[in-house]
RNA sequence: GGGCGGUUAGCUCAGUUGGGAGAGCAUCGGCCUUACAAGCCGGGGGUCACAGGUUCAAACCCUGUACCGCCCA
């Protein structure tokens, strides 16, 4: 412990010489769980402000992306609870239903078994059991990373209550006949076993060959050909399709095709779809086995043939390639062709693979009996919202994608055949096989009242439960107070590449079901990639564990870091580099406020007078400064500007209260006059509680610490009120003031600089300015300005000239001399000066011809060509001064010489 | 093929009603000045991708081109 003799006998206890923030934060981790102050508050005359979380996977770890969503809204949490609202962030978890299958499968694989040897209900105790004990750990992660959610309000989509919406929201669905069962070619994954909605399916591009086949004409007159990247699909083969127009294939239009390594015959079927410019122009058609062709079978009512099973495998329908598995298939297919001629060509080609989202195996379209939400009524009502602005989308510019994808919307397939997940409420009659959806179970069939029912083996997608999120989170179908109180819900916040699963699902479902949009405002953020842009992930081995980052260099350091980020685009690259850039941030802080309460005493209070017109100069500046800052935060963090934000508060912290400001009131702090003393603590404690407070949302750990180390009796800060601007603290002709002194500061500095005087050397400065009020600036001020430069006597004066032996600065209409000892290099002196004028005549002449331009004074606001004016004038002083103070530089050489 | 976004200092990127090109990091020079060397002070560095157009005025608006990226089909 360093105990100065300087310091104050009797002032607030020291902090530690630098930050460290382990402990620390800790410990205020664990205080404000244990006060509650987190929890949402329903009070009479208050307005609310609600956010959910994007629900992370059960499964999850805390990754980049997490804690960027979770620090941005955090952010708004605090802001806004720090107004005084009733503020509710509903955190919370998905239950993941393929991720979290798939992890309790591998489980259960290392132990010998299958799902299918236990049984659906012993599985699904399995599933519970992993949840129970590592399932949600991600919840935690959280809590460290700060966030200030109502964690008395966890939710899971499979809890019973969001159980009961999704039931509730099936039936009604299913009711209104927007939810239907069907056959309908899907997107399966044949090692998931499971359906896949189209949004779940990522098209990779993927180098392959491009096939060339002869089909044969039935009455063996010759033959045409198809292209093809799937050789092996040709088995469930059920026509072949040209362009109506296409004059090359007129002949054959409405004829029949011998189809190869088969017995069967197909015809050939016009169709206005057909690409003629793809391939040759003909188009085989397998209706079972893609998603285009299953439309052309339809308009032509083909048959469809299967001709794989659910593993991808080929079946009997494939007929002596049964048992293949479908990429074997297509090598012996392509051989068998070859050996009987009808191969025409291969040629290499990229093209889109679909891809499963979570196993990444290639999907393979395929017929079954799925269940779909009819999606167009819903989306018409859900384009409305935003089209009328009810929601607004942030960045605006996602609007167009939204309306896009909703426009050309297909129905969503919600069944998933496996067992994790919500059982879709629907039972078979084993008699009559007629279909109940009912909210419980039936007795009986309520057509034929037989007794035997089967239940729905497959459960919903996972989305379809998170669609629901907004609302089923506050207790819906129950009418409960939250609802009341917190929906809609005020702000989303979440990455852009869920814009389709889930934000537009949930405007949706609440538009439908609520009567009114789920949120008003959608913050969509960016992607984070590593420094070199790349994707994250653990196979390219460039992941940045979050918890590594925050042992490493701070909660505070690493969400300031992400805020800072927040807008950068759709791609936020980070490193290290940078975290460790604004941990020197955080521990600027830490050492600014070290410094205050080396000087400020237990009794000192805070300024609070709306007057500051009898302070000094620099406490007037810093308050004012202060109040701009709070202005422009507000009006950041209002526009969700969340970099604009952390850049405000960085520029103020370091470049002005603590490079200008702290310095400034050094002299007034250990000078001898009391009331001085008095003043200026008590502006600096003010200034340091209202930075805080304004910080708190971003760095909310070493905010908190710092706050209780201030004097007075301290509460959380985080329940403290958000500051306001205050308008009579805003003072131009101080800042303009503060300005002038710092170009003197700056200009003398530059002169010891160039002139590579030791820092510690005394020196003598002149100020000569013409203008009488700036002169009185400096006087009153003098004291600032030699501390700062090191000056031992600074003359102030209205005329004068470049003493001989002497440097000089030109900062506007004013000049500065440091007088040398011994001789200076005039000519490097004018050297410099030249450029200096050669850069202020380019203004001038820039400006002067806008200026003598009648247009533009014809054209330009008024007040523009007034601060043009302005301009030219601030100048011309300036070159005036460089001009004058040139030619005295040459006759001094002169005399030189 | 359709759509969206990007191209600004060596690097990463800000720049929201068009009106003197900014930040951080890096770099160069000088400093252990009792808050902070995780620091302080001073400096250098950009025909804002390219080509047209609109305008008194364009990094910003419009059109086109090139390259990069993403989404959808």
């Amino acid at each position: 412990m360093s105990n100065r003799t300087e310091s104050p006998a009797s002032r607030a206890p020291e902090l530690a010489k630098a930050y460290e923030f382990h402990a620390l934060e800790d410990r205020w981790r664990q205080a404000w769980l244990d006060q509650q102050t987190f929890a949402a508050r329903m009070e009479e005359g208050r307005e609310s402000f609600s956010i959910v979380i994007p629900p992370p996977n059960v499964t999850g770890v805390l990754h980049i992306g997490h804690a960027l969503n979770n620090t941005l809204q955090d952010i708004l949490v605090r802001y806004h609870r720090m107004q005084g609202e009733n503020v509710l962030w509903v955190p919370g978890t998905d239950h993941a239903g393929i991720a979290t299958q798939n992890v309790v499968e591998r489980q259960l694989q290392t132990e010998g078994q299958d799902r299918h040897q236990l049984g659906r209900d012993k599985f699904i105790e399995r599933v519970w059991a992993w949840r129970t004990e590592s399932g949600g750990q991600i919840i935690n992660q959280l809590k460290r990373l700060g966030c200030s959610c109502d964690w008395n309000r966890e939710r899971f989509t499979m809890d019973e209550g969001l159980s009961r919406a999704v039931v509730k929201v099936f039936t009604t669905l299913y009711r209104q006949g927007l939810i239907y069962k069907g056959d309908y070619i899907i997107n399966w994954c044949p090692r998931c076993h499971t359906a896949l909605s189209d949004l779940e399916v990522e098209h990779e591009p993927t180098a392959g060959k491009l096939y060339r086949i002869r089909y044969p004409y039935a009455d063996g007159s010759g033959y045409l050909v198809v292209a093809t990247t799937r050789p092996e699909t040709m088995l469930g083969d059920t026509a072949v399709a040209v362009h109506p127009e296409d004059e090359r294939y007129q002949a054959i239009a409405g004829g029949r095709l011998r189809l190869p390594l088969t017995d069967r015959e197909i015809p050939v079927v016009a169709d206005p779809h057909v690409e003629r410019e793809f391939g040759t122009g003909a188009l085989k058609v397998t209706p079972a086995h893609d998603l285009n062709d299953f439309e052309i079978g339809r308009r032509h009512q083909l048959p469809l043939r299967s001709v794989m099973d659910e593993n991808g495998i080929m079946n009997e329908q494939a007929g002596r390639y049964l048992g293949l598995d479908r990429f074997e298939c297509r090598k012996r297919v392509v051989a068998d062709l070859e050996a009987q001629g009808l191969l025409d060509g291969i040629e290499d080609y990229e093209h889109g693979v679909g891809a499963c989202y979570r196993c990444h195996t290639v999907v393979e379209p395929r017929l079954s009996k799925q269940w779909f939400v009819a999606v167009k009524p819903l989306a018409e009502r859900a384009i409305a919202a935003v089209r009328e602005g009810e929601i607004r989308l942030h960045p605006k510019s996602w609007e167009n994608t939204y309306f896009d994808w909703m426009l050309n919307i297909r129905d969503w397939c919600i069944s998933r055949q496996i067992w994790w997940g919500h059982q879709i409420p629907a039972w078979t009659c084993d008699l009559c096989g007629e279909l109940v959806v009912a909210d419980q179970e039936p007795g009986q069939c309520p057509k034929c009242q037989a007794a035997n029912l089967t239940r729905e083996s497959d459960v919903l997608d996972t989305w379809f439960s998170s669609a629901l999120w907004p609302f089923s989170t506050l207790g819906w179908p129950e009418q409960t107070r939250e609802l009341a109180c917190f929906y809609p819900t005020s702000v989303l916040i979440t990455s852009f590449d869920i814009l389709f699963f889930w934000v537009a699902r949930m405007i949706m479902m609440g538009t439908h079901f609520m009567k009114e949009v789920p949120f008003r405002d959608v913050y969509l953020h960016a992607l984070v990639r590593d420094a070199q842009g790349q994707k994250m992930s653990k196979s390219k081995g460039n992941v940045m564990d979050p918890l590594l980052v925050m042992d490493k260099y701070g909660t505070d350091a690493f969400r300031f870091t992400l805020t800072a980020f927040a807008a950068q685009g759709r791609d936020i690259r980070i490193s290290e580099e940078r975290i460790e850039g604004y941990r020197h941030f955080i521990n600027k802080i830490w050492n600014a406020s070290r410094f205050a309460l080396m000087h400020l005493t237990p009794e000192t209070v805070g300024f609070t007078d709306g007057e500051t017109t009898a302070l000094s100069i620099t406490n007037q500046w810093i308050l004012s400064r202060l109040s701009n800052t709070v202005r422009q935060v507000r009006a950041a963090l209002d526009g969700f500007l969340f970099n604009e934000a952390a850049s405000l508060l960085y520029q103020f912290i370091w470049r002005e209260l603590c490079d200008w400001y702290l310095e400034w009131i050094k002299p007034d702090l250990y000078g001898d006059s009391e009331a001085g003393k008095a003043e200026t603590r008590s502006v600096l404690l003010t200034a340091l509680e209202i930075t805080l407070k304004l910080l708190h949302p971003i760095a909310p750990f070493v905010t908190e610490e710092i706050w209780h180390a201030l004097p007075g009796a301290r509460s959380s800060l985080m329940l403290e009120s958000f500051p306001e601007p205050r308008g009579a603290w805003e003072r131009p002709e101080v800042e303009a003031a503060a300005t002038l002194l710092m170009g003197v500061i700056t200009g003398i500095r530059n002169l010891r600089s160039e002139m590579q005087i030791h820092p510690a050397a005394n020196i003598n400065a002149i100020v000569v300015c013409a203008d009488a009020i700036r002169r009185e600036t400096l006087r009153r001020q003098a004291k600032d300005i030699t501390t700062m430069t090191k000056v031992e006597r600074l003359d102030i004066q209205e005329h004068g000239e470049c003493p001989q032996g002497a440097v000089s600065y030109i900062f506007e209409d004013l000049a500065i001399f440091v007088p040398m000892q011994g001789l200076i290099d005039i000519d490097r002196e004018l050297e410099k000066l030249s450029r200096e004028r050669d850069k202020i005549m380019a203004q001038v002449e820039r400006i002067r011809a806008k200026l003598e331009n009648e247009k533009f004074a014809a054209h330009a606001p008024a007040e523009v060509v007034a601060k043009e004016r302005e301009k030219l004038e601030g100048f011309l002083a300036t070159s005036a001064k460089l001009d004058e103070n040139m030619a005295r530089l040459r006759e001094l050489g002169g005399q030189a010489q």
